[in-house]
DNA sequence: CTCCAATATTTAGTATGCTAAATATAATTG
DNA sequence: CAATTATATTTAGCATACTAAATATTGGAG
C-alpha cells in the first residue's frame, strides 16, 4: 500500500516545512488584530527581557539575520512599540527598549501566543505534545549550529524569574 | 535556572521556524550542485510518480500554492527538466512530463535527499529520530487542513512499487 | 596623528510563499 | 446559441529570510 512518493512525504525536510506552513497560517491568524509577525514577537521578548539590547544581540537571541532584524525592528519602532537610541559610548551600536506602549501590548501578544500553543497542539494526546516539543528542542539545539543564523545565548540574560528581591511585581 | 524567554524558546511554532532555518540551510548546502530547491524537488518526483499531471493536482500533492507552482514549473521548463503542455481535451489545464533529462536527473537528487535526511537526522539517536519522523508525520497530518497549501491525496497515485506487469521497465 | 583593520548597521538584491485580481477556456442555463 | 458561472492558470503585489556589498564608527599599529 504504499506509493513511489512516500520516501518525499516521510522525509524530515517536508514534514518540517509543511509543519511550518501550519504554523505560519495558525501564527497569523491567531495574531492577526495586533498585526505581529513570529518574529517580531520573538524580538518583542527578547527586548523585555533584556531591558535593554543592540541590534546584533537581539538577532542572535531571536535567531534571525541581521538585516532582517533591523527591518523588524524598524517596524516595530514605526509603531511606537519599541524605542531605538544609539549607545553614546559607541555610535555605531543602536540599543531598543520597550517604550510603555510595546510593554503595555505584550500581555495579550502573550495570551496570543499560549492559543497559538494550544491550537496547534490540541490535536495530539498530551503525551505526543510533549514528546514532540522535547524533540524539536533537541533538534534545533543539537543543530543550532547549522542554521543560517543560528541562535545565540545572550551574554547574560536576566534571572528575573527567582529574583531575589522582587516579591510583588 | 530558567529565564524570562524560556517559555519563547519551548514554543512549538518557535521550535518548527528554527527546525525549518536548519532545512532550509542544509537542504541549500546538499543541492547546491544542481541548484534545486525543496518545493522543486518535490514536484520533480510527483510528476515522476504520476507520469502526467496538471499544475493545480502537482500543487496539491506537493502542498504548495499554485502561483508559486507555476513559478516553480516555470523554472523546471527552462532548465529543460520538465516539459508542459496543454492538455487538447481542455486547454485551459497544462500537463507536466519529466523529460528525459528531468528523469536522468532524479538519481543524483534522490542522493542529495538521503544524504540530506542523513545530517539532518545524524545527531539523534535512531530511536529518537524514528519518533521525530513519526510525531511530524502526525503533527502535518492531524493539522494538515489548517496549512494554506494543504496536502491532497492525488486522484489516482499509481502504486508502482507493486506494478503487477511491469517486470522490466 | 594617520592609516588600517574590525565591528555595527543599513542598503541592495534575490528567492520563497502567500493573497487577490486578471485572463483564458470550459460548462451550464435559459 | 448567448449569457453566466465555474475552473485552470497566470500576473501583480506583498512580507519573509537570506547573502553580499556599502556605510559609519571605533580601536589599534606604526
Amino acid at each position: 500500500m504504499t506509493n513511489k512518493l512516500d520516501d518525499v512525504f516521510v522525509h524530515p525536510g517536508h514534514l518540517i516545512r509543511r509543519a511550518h506552513q501550519i504554523h505560519m497560517s495558525l501564527f497569523e491568524d491567531e495574531f492577526a488584530v495586533y498585526d505581529i509577525s513570529p518574529v517580531q514577537y520573538v524580538i518583542l521578548r527578547t527586548v523585555e527581557a533584556l531591558d535593554e539590547v543592540d541590534l546584533s544581540t537581539a538577532a542572535g537571541i531571536a535567531a534571525v539575520d541581521k538585516p532582517s532584524c533591523t527591518r523588524f525592528v524598524s517596524r516595530l519602532v514605526e509603531r511606537g512599540l519599541v524605542s531605538m537610541s544609539s549607545d553614546k559610548a559607541d555610535q555605531r551600536r543602536k540599543l531598543l527598549r520597550l517604550t510603555s506602549k510595546g510593554r503595555n501590548l505584550l500581555p495579550a501578544l502573550n495570551a496570543c501566543s499560549d492559543n497559538l500553543e494550544e491550537r496547534m497542539m490540541e490535536r495530539l494526546s498530551p503525551d505526543r505534545r510533549r514528546r514532540l516539543i522535547d524533540l524539536l528542542v533537541e533538534f534545533a539545539s543539537l543543530n543550532n549550529d547549522l542554521s543560517r543564523a543560528p541562535h545565540k545565548t545572550p551574554p547574560a540574560v536576566r534571572q528575573n524569574t527567582h529574583a531575589l528581591d522582587d516579591v510583588q511585581g
